[in-house]
DNA sequence: GAGAACTCAACACA
DNA sequence: CTGTGTTGAGTTCT
């Protein structure tokens, strides 16, 4: 047998290299030190809360944006002694109509497969490179899987090549199987698989097998075999708990399994003796042996495509094993299970925390909210401020803005509007709709309102257009769909999380400040304000939806076209929740430009999507572009 | 190579 | 129209 590992479990999780972008500072002296809740009941904690008068930001906004905007412009002719108030870039040209859709052809699926290697290995102490690696290869994996799946289960092309009725994830993992891009298939991996996180979610069993995370499309137990074993014994590498069983019992920390088998076919019940065999026998062999067995927890999710989430939980190790009668009255094998101690909170207990968060905040964390809703109603859900380290609590200071601030500029050229006005859907836009030919002959957005794939540029319905609000194409102009939280963290100052479980491909914010034209941002950027550069941030959006390991031939998307964007956002004197996203460079969510209101292709709109499942209570990290070295000065 | 395996999504129905 | 139950096609692994 291995010997046990020096450290199985690293110290890192969620965003692996996650630090702070900018530390916005309030402009003014905070007030004077309030009370920092410290209170140990949901009264107590309810006085704590900041009132109304508090929130009042230091420096009050002018009400009107027109005299915002003056205000700017006359800063700025102090300097300049003209200006050129942002002239549009391009006009709208007709959809092309070549989208980068593989040819059906392609996909001849080849039956030829490579088998699961039998090497048993154990990967401890993953240096911070080899785990921000090992992340980033985990979620180009799951994005693949995920866009194939998109794919297979809306486009009708490849309906008609696989029948109407096919499993888009079986088909989705086969098409990767035929590429080789299975993780850890070349060995068995005892304990932790690098890259995934004790948390994350996953909300299909193939996708489970696809990362090598659980190797067995139905079976709940998944073990090396004996004949393919060293010792020439079966060893268990992971199981599913997913309560299929009726005499499982499931305490969190600990849990009794059932062993399987003994049930007919698609019946619930116990029907014959169970034996030991299989899987049963390499639980026991693991007991005896007290090896680490990875443990995965299926819980019913509304948020889930399929009202079940997998989520990850940890080793367990087996500590006891008997033979019982069941409720059925036939035998089953029955395993104790422990939790070892040291590893990250357990996902499937922060989900139930955050489900009480949701319902009574107060109680279920009775210390550190500042504020139940620093937005002040101006979003969909409550913004919540969440402080239990020190006496921070700067976000109050500034002025929620919920939407963007524009120079009026960008709204006066009208001719950008193709035809004058948007689409004249009566009923939901289809892709035969002027909408759908902006973005190249298709929707961008599927019927559950998550987004097929990152391009360029994305144009909504919008005002312009005559399809009702429930179309859709309108998603990201709807605003919050998940209710997010300001929170204080040591590593990287105020960071953002979510209540709800955040699907991959979903809306989860815009990026909001006062929106300055090129010249603006010259002016101020010698000031060392909190500017925020739309183009310095990488083209991320590339990565959702990229599908080009399983075709080659598949093209990132270069249409809709999108200009250079000169402009800035100053989020120094008001903002929204997306100013303290923190940075990684293994991200959780990216920046989509995206068009509704005006059709100005120089100052789209910034919003934020996820592009993995993000479970709730992680905090949630984009990728600023900032460069390596200043990573490393962030994080000493 | 057969058969087991704690699925998934379309369809039907309330 | 939303939730829930039923059914059969569809994989990998041993």
């Amino acid at each position: 047998m291995d010997p046990p590992p020096p450290s199985p479990f690293p110290d890192l999780n969620l965003n692996l290299d996650i630090v702070p972008f900018v530390k916005l500072e309030p402009k003014e002296e905070p007030l004077e030190d309030l009370p920092i809740a410290t209170a140990s009941t949901a009264a107590d904690a309810a006085e704590c809360l900041l009132s109304p008068e508090e929130h009042t930001p230091l420096q009050k906004l002018s009400p009107s944006e027109d005299a915002l905007f003056a205000e700017y412009l006359r800063l700025t002719r102090l300097f300049l002694s003209s200006i050129e108030s942002g002239a549009s870039g391009g006009a709208i040209v007709p959809a092309d109509g070549s989208s980068a859709a593989p040819a059906s052809s392609a996909i001849v699926a080849t039956k030829k497969r490579k088998a699961r290697s039998s090497e048993m290995v154990r990967v401890s102490s993953l240096g911070v490179r080899d785990q921000i690696h090992f992340r980033d290869l985990v979620r180009h994996t799951r994005i693949t899987f995920e866009s194939l799946r998109f794919l297979l289960l809306r486009n009708d092309g490849f309906s008609e090549v696989f029948g109407r009725r096919t499993r888009p994830d079986l088909k989705a993992a086969a098409l990767m199987t035929d590429k080789n891009l299975w993780l850890n298939r070349d060995k068995r991996i005892i304990g932790p698989i690098p890259g995934v996180c004790i948390g994350d979610v996953f909300f299909f069993r193939m996708e489970l097998c696809v990362l090598g995370l659980h190797g067995q499309v139905q079976a709940g137990i998944d073990y090396v075999p004996s004949t393919r074993s060293p010792s020439g014994e079966p060893v268990a590498t992971s199981i599913i708990v997913s309560g299929g069983y009726e005499d499982d019992d499931d305490g969190g920390e600990e849990l009794i399994y059932t062993g399987h088998g003994g049930r007919d076919r698609n019946n619930f019940r116990h029907s014959v003796h169970q034996k030991l065999e299989g899987g049963n026998l390499a639980l026991e062999k693991s007991r005896l042996y007290g090896i680490e067995i990875r443990v995965i927890r299926g819980i019913k999710s509304d948020r889930s495509p399929t009202n079940k989430v997998y989520v990850y939980d940890g080793l367990y190790k087996v500590v006891d094993s008997w033979f019982d009668t069941g409720k059925s009255g036939f035998g089953v094998f029955k395993y104790r299970l422990v939790r070892i101690e040291g590893q990250e909170e357990m996902g499937t207990g922060i989900l139930k925390l955050a489900g009480e968060l949701k319902v009574n905040p107060l109680i279920a964390r009775p210390r550190g909210y500042l504020s139940l809703d620093i937005s002040m109603k101006k979003e969909k859900f409550p913004v919540m401020l969440f402080n239990d380290m020190d006496d921070e609590r700067d976000p109050v200071y500034f002025e929620y803005l919920a939407r963007p601030l524009y120079p009026p500029s960008v709204f006066e050229d009208k001719s950008l509007l193709a035809g004058g006005n948007g689409c004249d859907c009566v009923t939901n836009c289809s892709t035969d709709c002027l909408c759908a030919r902006l973005n190249g002959g298709e929707l961008p957005y599927d019927s559950n309102g998550l987004l097929s794939r990152g391009k360029p540029l994305i144009y909504e319905c919008g005002t312009g257009c005559r399809c009702p609000p429930s179309c859709p194409n309108r998603v990201s102009q709807k605003g919050l769909k998940h209710q997010l939280e300001i929170f204080r963290s040591k590593e990287t100052g105020w960071g953002i999380r979510s209540l709800d479980m955040i699907r991959a491909g979903s809306f989860v914010c815009e990026y909001t400040g006062i929106v300055l034209t090129k010249e603006q941002t010259e002016l101020l950027a010698m000031s060392g304000a909190g500017l925020v550069w739309p183009n310095r941030f990488p083209a991320r959006w590339m990565e959702w939806g990229d599908i080009s390991d399983v075709f080659p031939g598949f093209m990132q998307p270069s249409y809709p076209a999108l200009p250079e964007l000169n402009f800035s956002i100053d989020v120094s004197r008001t903002r929204n929740v997306a100013s303290y996203l923190s940075h990684s460079s293994t991200p959780n969510v990216f920046l989509q430009c995206v068009l509704f209101d005006h059709y100005n292709t120089s100052y789209p709109h910034l919003m934020i999507f996820a592009m993995e499942n993000i479970p709730p209570l992680r905090e949630l990290s984009i990728d600023y572009g900032i460069g390596e070295e200043w990573v490393a000065k962030l994080t000493v």
